[in-house]
DNA sequence: AAATTAAACAACGTATACATTAACGCATAC
DNA sequence: GTATGCGTTAATGTATACGTTGTTTAATTT
């Protein structure tokens, strides 16, 4: 998952200690949507003081995924319906030009390598039955993707915004159907991209963003969550 | 511009103060890219402590206008080519998305005529031969469009990168030659907004900020200008 | 009992203190 | 002249202190 791949090695400063223990706590619901806590409490838990804990939240919060409300320490976000519905529309546009540039950049086989490596473990564990696998190789073939566009700040913001929607999309895992059309999907895209065919691609894309969307978005409505 | 009309009215705590009073300096380009200060004279010059001042920083480091440099206090970021380029290519996959969403919801005249008001400002600018005038006007189609998709996230993160790239935009705006098409342009994008055609909405607005991107980037070649 | 008010409490925002450590200069060696 | 090493300096990262102010509780009034 993104935190996981974009981590900047062993941290030797509280802040970034704060930060990636936070962000951990939040993305894995160790600390569950609506969770507070006053900021000399994380600052206990996190063994050091509010000044590095209060650093770290306001980068959270620029994240999107804590909330700091004055006298009642932070709060971990919620995501509505509306939310997602926002973040994958975003995610659709932005990996649709992904597409577009990677495809225009007539890769070579070698460079699109990685994301038919992906494709093969996530057709793997869905053989093997392990979501959490797939979900796993899911990620990672989009991560890769839109790193293989080359727009750093582009793929800075995708992660950021698949970050936002992780624990949204755990908790659906095994409420949806089953991901079978995923790996044709993602072998479809691959093509189009080794061919440099950028329109083709970028539809795929769309096809499969827009799909994922509206399942999710059913689910959440079927089971009447107001936020996850 | 983004950042006046997103003002969150008069701050009554320092961190505000700190943060927007050094983003105008930043975008105002009274503190010009590659300008350092260390933590204790941006204090010093704000009139308060290094506390607010490092909480200000970070949320500004978290928007790309600056760095900080452990030991060399806060650097004002250049915008490099590259940049310009990857920014250009979001705002163009994001905006696009917004003309497709605003097209689908079929927007009413009355919807749509903040638009026109602001296609009008531009061209009596142009007319006037106010340079300046006319990129506040475009500025303020380009943020009503986007506000008008309804995707408040979205919103956000155009308003961000816009923000990003308002600098090289008003550096070049006397060096590139007059926008005469872009009324044209703008019309003809309401006028499919207001059809409901989300394909040519988002067409015609893929068109125009792919002109304005390579016209722009064209400039940053001839005045070889590696960063601004 | 409900509403109002006042007083105690506590969490935050900011300033300040201080240990750590990188940067710089200078002296020395080659 | 360049390079190496050491001592000084100073900017940071973090902890702590403290005044301000929102919250809450309890007393009082209706």
């Amino acid at each position: 998952m993104a935190q996981t791949l974009q981590n900047k090695e062993d941290p030797t400063n509280m802040v970034d200690v704060a930060y990636q223990g936070l962000k951990r706590r939040i993305l894995d619901n160790v600390w569950a949507p609506g969770f507070q806590a006053l900021e000399q409490e994380v600052a206990l838990q996190l063994g050091m003081s509010r000044t590095p804990v209060r650093e770290a939240l306001i980068r959270l919060a620029k994240e999107g995924l804590v909330e700091v409300i004055p006298r009642h320490g932070m709060r971990v976000l919620p995501v509505s319906p509306t939310d997602m519905k926002e973040i994958y529309e975003i995610l659709t546009a932005l990996e649709c030009m992904a597409c577009e540039l990677l495809a225009g950049s007539k890769p070579s086989a070698a460079a699109l390598a990685p994301l038919e490596e992906a494709t093969t473990s996530m057709e793997a564990a869905l053989m093997a039955g392990d979501l959490d696998a797939w979900a796993v190789a899911d990620e990672l073939f989009h991560e890769r993707l839109v790193r293989l566009s080359g727009n750093r700040m582009l793929t800075d913001t995708v992660m950021s915004y698949w970050d936002r929607a992780h624990r949204a999309r755990m908790f659906t895992l095994r409420l949806r159907p089953k991901p079978v059309h995923s790996t044709q999907e993602h072998t479809a895209l691959v093509d189009a991209l080794r061919k440099g065919d950028a329109a083709r691609a970028s539809a795929i894309n769309r096809e499969h963003r827009q799909r994922a969307s509206t399942e999710l978005l059913r689910i959440f409505e079927t089971f009447r969550l107001q936020h996850m």
